[in-house]
DNA sequence: GTGAAAGCGCTAACAA
DNA sequence: TTGTTAGCGCTTTCAC
């Protein structure tokens, strides 16, 4: 930490040690009175308190966590704040972990490994006792990280055979796969496959669509793909591509909602009527999914609920429990399909 | 910090003595050749990296900043994950701060001022330097804490008579006037405005709607407001009820693209024309309003701009930069109006 | 260019 | 119920 210079000093704060010196007693009471109630007499307590508050006391974590080596910190990366998917994973997290006395840390990673690997260096030398990843795809440097620090880790969203430490998500080439199968069931046979920015769960999904296209006996040469960030403009540009390129495609897979959702404006500016002429279908199950018109067929996952088990796995390990918290587990959540008005049932 | 029973200690940690120990220097000398490099050896310097690298050093930031009273932490509080305003301020601030050698922290707070008080809470606790807030409206309490602290501080996105400390933004009532009277001067005459989840900011632009409405002798009653959450869902909805009470609308400004988006889809499903028969507004002018079909109009925000600018108040006053960072200090940052297709011209 | 001493604010362990 | 002692890992100041 290098020095900055010409920084005025900040007005000194008021330390436990002040509220001790004005009560006549020490530190530790006063920390005792503070964190662990129980501990100390009622009216101990009672004047420290008012002590505390009247002075403006505010505690110093840094100097808590430093001493007690534990910070109740819990960090999530996720890689884009502006995807719905990750604010409700976030969501599930936050509840029981704040319930706990646990505080939430988020972390943005911009889909970069590279930035992945900064926010853990940083999150891990400010004592984090949890760590919620995205995925499952690392640099080398990430896990030799965690290993020596030994902090617990979930990694979420996706199947994960040999996970750093613990997993929970779904399984992506089989959520993919349904909602190809899906659309051959309703009676499509030129099916498309749309995709943005190439992650590992987008691979998976692809992955699914072409084991089910393939076993149907169908084409697989109706793909797009590209490596920039989704978005509704992009799906209805990717769209307008395919449907020059291959006029006869009566059903579309994107590979998440905004795309399918640009896909499906797309379909209105051409006249192309949905789901009659093209079938359109988008990952995720996001809210807008069912606002648009028709509503659009998606997967939807249990972002929540990944959230929620997430932060019961990270609590149960980090109180001690080992035996239900092993090394290696693997927790698979499910999806369901959701058809909406844009994937009728043939 | 109340303790944790049953906790398995962590792996002890490599620390500065320990790189110390081994090369038979003292820890001062290991901690300048990591953060103050130019103040040692050069052969110095290599034998300390090469050993931290070898042992998987890793510093510990609490420590650090408890020792030297700085963190090098901003932290940002965003009142909603999933909406795609904040991910943009969020942007602009990222680049400019890291590059500075701060790390930017998250905070969620649901647009809940108890939450935001927490979050402040833990932040200073923390030692933050810098704090990004989003809007004008906080409890009392956090007004005391932040002015006890003498951290930095930015209220980021609405106008500012009184900042906490320094404020960048827009004239969110201008800004609600101005496409009011764009939709006037385009030959609306039953101009609407929906509106959800009410915050100062929705507010401000609702009463510039009413004043270009009043000024120009038009309805004020077409009015629809809710205190739940904003989506596309419930934009169609409310869309819907205004339309049954009010069957001679011929236009309607929604506080936020995701309404006006829902709004859309509302008028595709009941086959009403848009814009011959309904122009449609939205503000913020997210990516989204581009994709649609037909695009639609909106109040175009800097968010990035904000971002970055309050990076650079931040850094300027983190770095001693008193004069051109004042107490009270105010910047608007101005908008533009997107029309779209969904509000032509005249 | 390097070292010694002191201390940041707090908590853990034990003692009284 | 309260106090004592020691120390978390690092940086700062000042000396050499």
């Amino acid at each position: 930490m290098p020095p900055l210079h010409h920084t005025p000093p900040r007005p000194r704060r008021v330390t436990l040690a002040d509220i001790a010196a004005r009560l006549g007693v020490t530190k530790v009471t006063v920390s005792r009175a503070l964190n662990q109630p129980e501990k100390v007499s009622a009216a101990m307590r009672e004047r420290v308190r008012e002590c505390a508050r009247e002075l403006g006391y505010m505690p110093n974590r840094q100097a808590g966590s430093l001493a007690s080596g534990r910070s109740r910190l819990i960090a999530l990366l996720i890689p884009s704040l502006s995807n719905a998917v990750f604010s409700e994973l976030h969501r599930g997290l936050e509840a029981p972990l704040a319930a706990a006395g646990y505080q939430l840390l988020i972390g943005h990673t911009g889909y970069s490994m590279e930035e992945e690997e900064r926010l853990i260096e940083t999150w891990l030398s400010f004592g984090v006792d949890g760590l919620v990843l995205c995925g499952s795809r690392h640099s080398e440097r990430v896990t030799e990280m965690i290993a020596r620090s030994g902090c617990a880790v979930v990694e979420c969203m996706e199947k994960r055979e040999a996970p750093l430490d613990m997993a929970v998500g779904l399984d992506q080439h089989a959520a993919g796969r349904a909602m190809a199968e899906a659309m051959i069931e309703s009676g499509r046979r030129h099916i498309g496959f749309l995709a943005a920015r190439m992650d590992r769960r987008v691979e998976q999904r692809l992955a699914g669509w072409r084991a089910a296209v393939e076993a149907a006996g169908l084409s697989q040469e109706y793909l797009m793909t590209t490596p920039a960030p989704s978005s509704v403009k992009l799906g209805g540009e990717l769209l307008d591509e395919m449907l020059t390129r291959w006029p006869n495609l009566d059903a579309v897979f994107c590979c998440n909602d905004d795309l399918a959702a640009g896909a499906l404006f797309e379909c209105q500016r051409r006249g192309l009527e949905v789901p009659a002429r093209l079938a359109l279908a988008g990952f995720n199950g996001l809210e807008m999914t069912r606002g648009t018109w028709p509503a659009l067929a998606s997967v939807v996952t249990p972002r929540r609920e990944i959230g929620e088990r997430t932060a019961a796995l990270l609590l149960a390990r980090l109180s001690g429990d080992h035996a239900s918290t092993p090394r290696g587990l693997w927790e698979d959540l499910g999806f369901s399909l959701q058809r909406g008005g844009s994937l009728p049932r043939a």
